[in-house]
DNA sequence: TGCGTTACTGACAGTAGTGTCAGTAATTAG
DNA sequence: CTAATTACTGACACTACTGTCAGTAACGCA
């Protein structure tokens, strides 16, 4: 069988109108993380979501359309994913961290997530509404959370009733770096997400749970970290 | 005097050949910082700088050495500062620590280094050896300078042995955080430096100190914070 | 198998921006 | 004041990319 005769029964390509979008825009996710929008050529993202340059314009109006509905579809993903996981139920307050900031490391360390977050830094003096909307969604939703388990922390005495004052923004400063740190630096120094994961979880809870000694009934303070 | 007899007696221009570099260094700093590597243009860069498009090439041989010479510029400006504050006198953990972050947080405010950091997310994947400059001279000093007074810590019983174990980037992470999020967020909430800073180095207190109540001699912890 | 629909392609025009260079004018020296 | 030097300018050629559209071929249906 020649070359030709396999071409003249293979088509050139398929027409799957349905699963174009959500190809193009995974493509265009890799593309924008990795040139940002304005070094992002529309080339490229074709090639990579296997379609002619044409296509894309059938799907989206131009490349500005495109990366706000690839950002879009990032940031609905992660709000999908994450209200599926919170559920806090009545555990512990460093049960409850525990399982929380787990879900975080998970969730930031997944390309797509992460990818979100560079574009949100790259393009953010240029897409202000882009801006408003991670914070709206993402950011402030994080932020009552955290709040939220902490006055629960509090009306249950396993948290220091002035740890409320403490900004709330701290406690997830650590997950942002470990994104921002393994993006950038990964491949120089890459850090042990269980361990940074645990480091932090211990330094948290001393940070703002009772002191080992004179407060709660069981125990609070982590103690020593688990070794190793 | 008639317009033209004013533009008679004074030039178009002046030729200024030693400030030109440093003026073109800080007009594409703040292009690149706004736009990225791609989405500067150097028309852009020239009327920051005042001066017309052509003599960009006089200094700089394209806009990838001119991009380059920015980031170089701003990381020498870094350290040269850093080196210059960094005593370390005979204070205790937590007064140096308190010293070194309110340097960190004045530093990394200053729009000059937060365009560093912002320039190395959004470009790193495309100039490794961008990446692999910024981490050997900035981040890997910081670390052993952290890990120092660390040690030093753990000597005088300051620092609780087992802190030794912690991953020392925790202790900076907030900073990172800072600058991300005023840089990015900013606008729409911007966070008290003061307040973070403060509420920082409690966390960093409690989480590596000695507990309050066994431990050291004089007195450790942070005990509670600073009212409001 | 043949026909109509439409998802898809790739060549094209238009544009924005880089890097060049011959010329101009500010400055210095004589 | 004049001449020589050179920092500086702005028009030009070239490239790379975006967005368009007429045509093509894959697929559903008879």
């Amino acid at each position: 069988m020649t070359a030709e005769e396999i071409a003249e029964h293979a088509p050139a390509y398929r027409r799957r109108k349905d699963q174009r979008p959500d190809e193009i825009l995974a493509a265009g996710l890799e593309e924008f993380n990795e040139h940002g929008f304005a070094g992002a050529s529309m080339a490229r993202i074709a090639k990579r979501a296997d379609v002619s340059r044409g296509t894309l314009y059938l799907y989206f109006e131009n490349k500005e359309a495109l990366f706000l509905a690839v950002a879009e579809n990032a940031m609905s993903a992660f709000t999908r994913d994450a209200a599926a996981k919170m559920d806090m139920g009545d555990h512990s307050t460093e049960e409850t961290l525990r399982a929380l900031f787990g879900q975080m490391y998970a969730m930031m360390t997944s390309t797509k997530n992460s990818a979100l977050l560079r574009i949100l830094v790259s393009e953010g003096p240029n897409m202000p509404d882009l801006v408003a909307q991670y914070h709206a969604r993402i950011l402030s939703t994080g932020k009552q959370l955290l709040a939220r388990i902490i006055a629960r922390g509090v009306e249950r005495s396993e948290v220091r009733e002035d740890a409320a004052g403490t900004v709330p923004q701290l406690l997830i400063a650590p997950v942002m770096f470990y994104v921002i740190h393994t993006m950038v630096f990964g491949d120089l120094e890459p850090l042990d997400e269980n361990q940074f994961a645990q480091s932090h979880l211990d330094m948290i809870m001393r940070g703002i749970g009772q002191p080992p000694c004179q407060g709660g009934p069981g125990s609070q303070g982590p103690g020593q970290p688990a070794d190793t």
